[in-house]
DNA sequence: GCCAACGTTGGC
DNA sequence: GCCAACGTTGGC
């Protein structure tokens, strides 16, 4: 099957790109995602060696500040039984798991991030679901064009 | 099954 | 900090 391509949303301040290389292996697992479009990529789409851009939002800088692959498929995310998790729900039974998380290890960060602005700018870029209204989506995928336009952005 | 109320996201 | 967009919840 062909690789594809995938965006995931992150605000710094909860975890960052530098978190993620800071990580042990430069690896972290993709918890706390609860929303049932984005579960459904997670679950069943995002696949092995597939590529994912690093997207940071409400910051001052917005924008793609990376790539990473992912290197583990869907699987139930532990949170959402752990009462004492912010991403608790409580109607999960772990013998039907309603929330899933995948596994993304860190490939490069840009020299400099590819900000919003800079997509909302690129005419090849405006069909990115990113930039269309009222996109609230935490896990999104690209096309193969967007992708490599964003990683010539980067350079 | 409808829909108002409410909560969250995220750009500005 | 504001607020538009939009997903979810829950009463009926």
């Amino acid at each position: 099957m062909a690789k594809k391509y995938w965006l995931v949303k992150s605000e710094p301040e909860s975890f960052s790109i530098d978190d993620l290389i800071k990580s042990k292996n430069q690896t972290t697992y993709w918890d706390g995602v609860r929303n049932y479009q984005a579960r459904n990529f997670l679950r069943d789409e995002m696949k092995k060696g597939d590529g994912v851009l690093f997207y940071h939002s409400s910051n001052e800088t917005m924008g793609v500040f990376g790539i990473c692959e992912i290197v583990k498929e869907g699987y139930p995310d532990h949170t959402q039984f752990d009462p004492d998790s912010h991403h608790y729900f409580p109607s999960a039974d772990p013998k039907s798991p309603v929330w899933f998380m995948v596994d993304i290890k860190f490939i490069k960060k840009f020299s400099k991030p590819v900000t919003l602005q800079d997509i909302k700018d690129n005419p090849k870029l405006k069909n990115m679901r990113l930039v269309q209204r009222g996109n609230r989506l935490s896990v999104m995928p690209v096309e193969k064009n967007e992708w490599d336009e964003i990683l010539k952005m980067s350079k």
